[in-house]
DNA sequence: ATTGCAGTATACCGACCGGTATAGTCACAA
DNA sequence: TTGTGACTATACCGGTCGGTATACTGCAAT
């Protein structure tokens, strides 16, 4: 594990990104952070915007590698693993390092729909997203796009409820809702109180 | 509604700072908005923080005040402004103007938990979870504070999701998830095709 | 030994940051 | 008429921003 100077600029930058915020942080801060110089770091990165796209870039690479990690190292089967993902979720929310979603926090940095760093964060969630349509798809879920896009509302919103206040159960709750959820979308609704196909009909697909 | 100095300022300064983010709007340039001069601006809050401060808790206020009459408009019972609250969530997040919620980005720009800005913001939520925990409890629900705490992941993954990537039918999903959430907190459940507390026990609680 | 290259050290650039000092304009009130 | 207070105009402050120029050190290959 012999982090070359280019790692290390972009490990430093990746910590102070997360931790205090892009814009908050200075490249002088990050060269200082990584024991090396600006000069060093402009010779790997063309300029800020740069560095801070390379730190999506990786941090989008190395989170989906490690959530899918974990998810399959807690469940075997697609349903399974559609439920695992809200314990993981759990976990690394319940980290004292935890400061919400790189990404979510990112793309309110930079405001702008047209900005690299606003593109590169909504990619993030577009594999997010396609991660659990395939597990929903597997799993027999009636609608697997519905489906994954509902969780992975429910899993948003409980990064972003803890990143505001911690330790406020969010993703227990998220847990139990994705319970409902995904036997709803499974199962061949029993329920005879209301028509399956009820007044509310989706827009689109 | 002849806006005084003030008030003038600290529009101009809520537009630029929900607009374009907390840290990359200048006091210089919310001086040039508001058609006045830095040092009026200071003749009216302290600092720039102070003036973060006022947008939100202005925001809060308004905000608050708007959503509730917005759903008091669209609906009468407690359990149906409890869905028509995705209803004005999908419509206020189809406007242009758009760029997620304001108090989400606000925490994400100020990561800190003990930060002012970030508990100014951390409360808003908490007194929306409340409202929302009240009109649960007025339509019957089991566990109201448990369902106000999903729908709240709802709407705030739903706004997420817009903010990353516009039309990407989030309102509508969570309206559905919402109904299903609503029926299974408000209902017995019937359904013994299943048993509630099944492979995945999680982690804790 | 010399060259070349990776990296350091440091000083500097113009621009902008949040914030202030000082003087001036204007309307209104005694 | 003379204040007085709200507001403007503008220049300035020290500090930091992203980014660069220049000179230096150390090491490895030829």
């Amino acid at each position: 594990m012999p982090l070359n100077l280019q790692e290390k600029i972009l490990q430093a930058a990746s910590e102070l990104f997360y931790s205090h915020g892009i814009r908050a942080t200075g490249v002088d801060a990050i060269a200082k952070a990584a024991n090396t110089t600006k000069m060093s770091l402009y010779k790997y990165f063309m300029s800020k915007d740069d560095l801070v796209l390379a730190f999506l870039r990786k941090r989008d690479e190395d989170f989906r590698v490690w959530f899918v990690d974990q998810v399959d190292g807690k469940a075997d089967t697609p349903k399974a693993k559609l439920l695992a993902i809200f314990d993981v979720i759990g976990e690394w929310i319940a980290i004292p390092e935890f400061r919400g979603c790189a990404f979510i926090n990112a793309a309110a940095e930079f405001p702008l729909e047209g900005n690299p760093v606003h593109r590169v964060s909504a990619e993030f969630y577009d594999h997010f997203r396609s991660y659990i349509a395939g597990l929903a798809g597997q799993c027999g879920s009636k609608s697997p796009e519905s489906l994954a896009l509902q969780l992975s509302l429910l899993v948003e919103g409980a990064i972003v409820s803890e990143q505001m206040k911690r330790h406020s159960g969010a993703a227990e709750q998220a847990k139990q809702a994705a319970i409902i959820l995904i036997e709803h979308s499974i199962i061949d609704i029993p329920d005879t109180s209301l028509p399956t196909s009820n007044a509310q009909e989706s827009s689109n697909e």
